[in-house]
RNA sequence: GCCCCCAUCGUCUAGUGGACUAGGAUACUGGCCUCUCACGCCAGAGACACGGGUUCGAAUCCCGUUGGGGGCGCCA
């Protein structure tokens, strides 16, 4: 077999969401896998629905997932020509045929048809008329009217349409511009594609697809059809959940890999292993260990991969992600050793990147601002003088947390004062809150100076309440 | 209506005729750890849709039923 080379043909009618992000990603893992070529083409002759703001979209959604294409984008738009050629040549060579009947006419055949419970099909009206090329003429293509389509899928096997079940449908708009069925045989004999690999609710388009190749003399590339992403309901995508624009994933904290990881799993499997890096994925990666039946999308499963990666992540990723969510901080007043210092002490609590920023926030302020309920439990009168002790001591002591910990447990046993009253007092000083990363962490991270200035604080609070 | 695809815990899956007392993940419940919250660890509950075959033996093969999904556009 020579190079493999699969392709992504979005239509830019709409953001890419779940389900198209993981046609992609199978394609592109499989060109990956097998060291071939991915190309990304748009699919954008439907003028009316197609939209420039979501080839943008789409491509930022997979440079933001990683999903490189190696050639293109290419736009059908652009090869109207290349079509007109072929379908030229169909109709040269009585393949296909110009049909004048009216869309109104059709309408209504087809619902009689359907009213008499048959499978609404063309009657062939104009198939035999020899019309020429004219104003409001389509092209249709001149299909078998015996035998039967078999469909050679990569995951199932042969999937047998008898002749009967299809129809000459159209290739050529009366405008001239071709139809998905013809647009995509074209482009994938001239691309070179080797391997389909797209959702299920392609097969029934597939017997379509082979009747053009076979008019045209070309080889069919393989097809393996990929069972579809489902909302949690059980029901076809929609805007409430799962197609929902990718991008809007990186907007509420998701890391690209947790995404790729959790959209391969979808309908894919390696033995019991549930975690992959992309190297990974495109090393395991092979079409046999697709699943057949449809996958629900479960938006518990994503978080927890998330939550996964997040903590799995070496720091300095994390934190390239993370500074999207802190723009609303001036980082450059802080060193990266002190970001990362902080990250690792959140990375384990924190289950998406706008939780990350959110918990790191006492890190950033110059001033907290304490959490109601928390100040009035924690800051109070009788646990002054632990605090004014900490902040003498303190400043002999060595930032270990070890050593810290040692010290707040004698200091406890000591005076008597459970090490979680003391401990929370502190916390709510220097995060504001009553939960928050481990107390030794934190001071271990803030430094002596900061700490101390907001144990103070905390004091001054205290006295001021009465 | 017609055609096509699919069917293991709630969900994602492992399983390709005997190793199945059906494994893992997630979610859920209980416990441990503990300065809070997490993380981590331990334990528990939870599935082969149903009915017929084939076979010494079926989650696994065949047929039917049911259920779910998809298609039947001058959309892709």
């Amino acid at each position: 077999m020579g190079e493999i080379i699969t392709r992504f043909p979005p239509s830019p009618t709409g953001h890419l969401h779940l389900g198209g992000a993981r046609t992609a990603l199978f394609n592109w893992l499989f060109a990956k896998h097998h060291k071939g070529k991915f190309i990304l083409r748009f699919e954008d002759t439907d003028r009316e629905r197609s939209k420039q703001e979501y080839v943008d979209s789409i491509l930022e959604a997979l440079k933001w997932l990683g999903l490189n294409w190696d050639e293109g984008p290419y736009f059908q738009t652009q090869r109207l020509d290349l079509y007109k050629k072929f379908a030229q040549r169909l109709y040269e060579e009585g393949k296909a045929y110009y049909c004048e009947c009216s869309k109104e006419l059709l309408e209504e055949k087809k619902k009689e048809m359907l009213k008499m419970g048959l499978k609404p099909k063309y009657d062939k009206t104009c198939r035999d008329k020899n019309l020429g090329p004219g104003e409001g003429r389509v092209l249709r293509i001149k299909a078998p009217e015996t035998g039967e389509i078999v469909v050679e899928d990569l995951l199932r096997g042969k999937i047998v349409f008898p002749a009967e079940e299809l129809d000459d449908f159209i290739i050529m708009r009366s405008d001239g511009t071709p139809t998905y069925q013809f647009a995509v045989v074209i482009d994938d004999i001239t691309m070179g594609i080797t391997h389909v690999i797209r959702g299920d609710d392609h097969i029934s388009n597939t017997p379509k697809q082979l009747i053009i190749y076979q008019a045209l003399g070309a080889k069919p590339p393989k097809f393996a059809h990929i069972p579809m992403v489902l909302g949690p309901d059980g029901a076809r995508l929609s805007k409430r959940h799962g197609a929902k624009s990718i991008l809007e994933y990186r907007e509420a904290g998701y890391l690209p890999k947790a995404l790729i990881n959790y959209l391969a799993r979808l309908g894919w499997g390696y033995g019991n292993q549930e975690y992959f890096t992309v190297e990974e994925l495109i090393e395991k990666f092979t079409l046999e260990n697709i699943n057949l039946s449809a996958a629900r999308f479960d938006p518990d499963k994503l978080l927890a991969f998330n939550a996964y990666w997040i903590r799995n992540t070496d720091n300095k990723e994390v934190l390239e992600h993370l500074k999207y969510f802190l723009k609303a901080y001036d980082l450059s007043k802080f060193s990266e050793d002190y970001l990362l210092s902080a990250i690792e002490t959140v990375k384990t609590r924190s289950k998406t990147l706008v939780e990350m920023a959110e918990m790191m926030q006492f890190y950033l302020v110059e001033e907290v601002i304490y959490e109601e309920k928390g100040a009035k439990k924690f800051l109070v009168f009788d646990i002054v003088p632990i605090l004014e002790r900490v902040v003498e001591d303190l400043k002999e002591l060595p930032l270990e947390e070890k050593k810290l910990e040692e010290y707040f447990r004698n200091l406890s046993e000591e005076t008597g004062i459970k090490l979680k009253n003391i401990a929370q007092a502190i916390r709510v000083a220097l995060t504001g809150k009553t939960v928050s990363p481990g107390l030794f962490e934190i001071i271990k991270v803030l430094g002596k100076e900061r700490v101390i200035e907001r144990i103070k604080k905390a004091i001054k609070y205290i006295k001021n309440l009465k």
